[in-house]
DNA sequence: GATAAAATGTGATAAATGCAACAAAGATAA
DNA sequence: TTATCTTTGTTGCATTTATCACATTTTATC
């Protein structure tokens, strides 16, 4: 349960008092739970219709194919939402599950009821589902972003529109990498080394400036 | 405008009467288009926070670098949104177009008003922006699942996860595709003779069955 | 500070994919 | 109907990408 002060920052329930929030955490069946930094706060296949909201820390969403490969399909930080409404898994024999990579908070809360109406008429129910269409717009967003990447057909294209979003989104043409160079091949979907070797391409070519995570689009 | 039948299947209006809806029109400043096969509906380099819902025919949105190519990052059906808002322009160089492939009706709402506090407290805005949060739910879902297709890391690995979702859906191993193989190349950003050649592969490794559209997963 | 673990950087070689070009089959329009 | 355009199916060859293997650096842990 959020303390006063937490409830002010919170993404999904921004802009309802505290007297409302007890009411709706009931209302919505809603449980906090925290985790540890490397465990795995939801697998997916795990029934129920239930969405978790990142409250507090970082997280990812990992998809492990039957062949053990594993690769991030979302970075989640605090404000996203995650759930099994909201994926889609292609194949019953890959696993999906969220692993935290700091301590979290998730709030989790009953989907299918935001949607119906209210039966208790909260006070503030459809400021919720407000912020909840705010909080799943960001995340189709998000999800757009990265269609935008991987439907580049080589490595380089991948690169460059990768690089080319986040320098809009830090609004500057240099940039820090939010994770490692690891975790961006697995986030481009390609191997690591050929992606180095990319890079180094790029760097020949005065595409880019690039030492460790620090990179510069130059073009 | 909508008639009054047409109101009953409306996916973003649904619930709501007449009376309320013609009230709604100008509260969102909502607009109807209708276009024709081939027209351009919506180009993303124009301004504003427009949402548009797809009320009756089928779309897609395409994406056209600055070599020439073009790729299909959405497919909309009816019930469908895009917008600005909902999208991401990874480069800056890139024409984001909606082209009509049928005779299309559009609705277009200022989104940022659904997610502000209606002043004049339309009777059902909160209808409304429930309705709204199931249509993006179901594009975020959509989303997903083509990164899910797309993060796999070959082209057999490719066509294998967008079968399985397709069977997911049909409910039935054997299916037909809903566009051509050349749209589903494009689909997975794959080079068509490419694909065609993994497919004759996977016929002949009778993982799959497949004539023209007609598939039949046998894994 | 020592040690282990993870991340970075590079290269040789094999495998997968893209490209270009063409023919045949189907669909569409005049 | 003919003529035209799109889709499907196929190939040889060039290019890109993945695999594997290793050395080096950085980061985390005790």
């Amino acid at each position: 349960m959020l303390s006063k002060e937490e409830l002010e920052g919170s993404p999904i329930f921004e802009g309802i008092n505290y007297e409302n929030y007890l009411a709706m955490l009931s209302c919505f069946q809603a449980v906090q739970k925290s985790y540890r930094p490397e465990e795995v706060a939801y697998d997916f296949s795990r029934v129920g219709e239930q969405v978790g909201i990142l409250e507090r820390g970082e997280a990812s969403l990992i998809r492990i194919d039957e062949d053990g490969v594993s690769t991030v399909l979302e970075n989640l930080t605090a404000g996203n939402v995650f759930g099994r409404s909201l994926a889609f898994s292609g194949d019953v024999n890959d696993s999906l599950e969220v692993v935290c990579r700091t301590a979290c908070d998730v709030l989790y809360i009953d989907f299918p009821h935001i949607l119906k109406r209210c039966e208790k008429a909260c006070e503030h129910h459809s400021l919720l589902v407000r912020n909840m269409l705010r909080l799943i717009t960001e995340k189709a967003q998000t999800l757009a972003g990265r269609v935008d990447v991987l439907s580049r057909r080589s490595i380089r294209d991948k690169l460059l529109c990768y690089f080319r979003q986040q320098a809009e989104r830090e609004g500057s043409d240099t940039f820090t990498l939010p994770f490692s160079l690891s975790m961006l091949a697995d986030y481009i979907a390609t191997d690591r080394s050929a992606m180095m070797r990319e890079l180094k391409h790029l760097r020949q070519e005065k595409l880019i400036q690039a030492e460790g995570r620090e990179i510069t689009l130059l073009c």
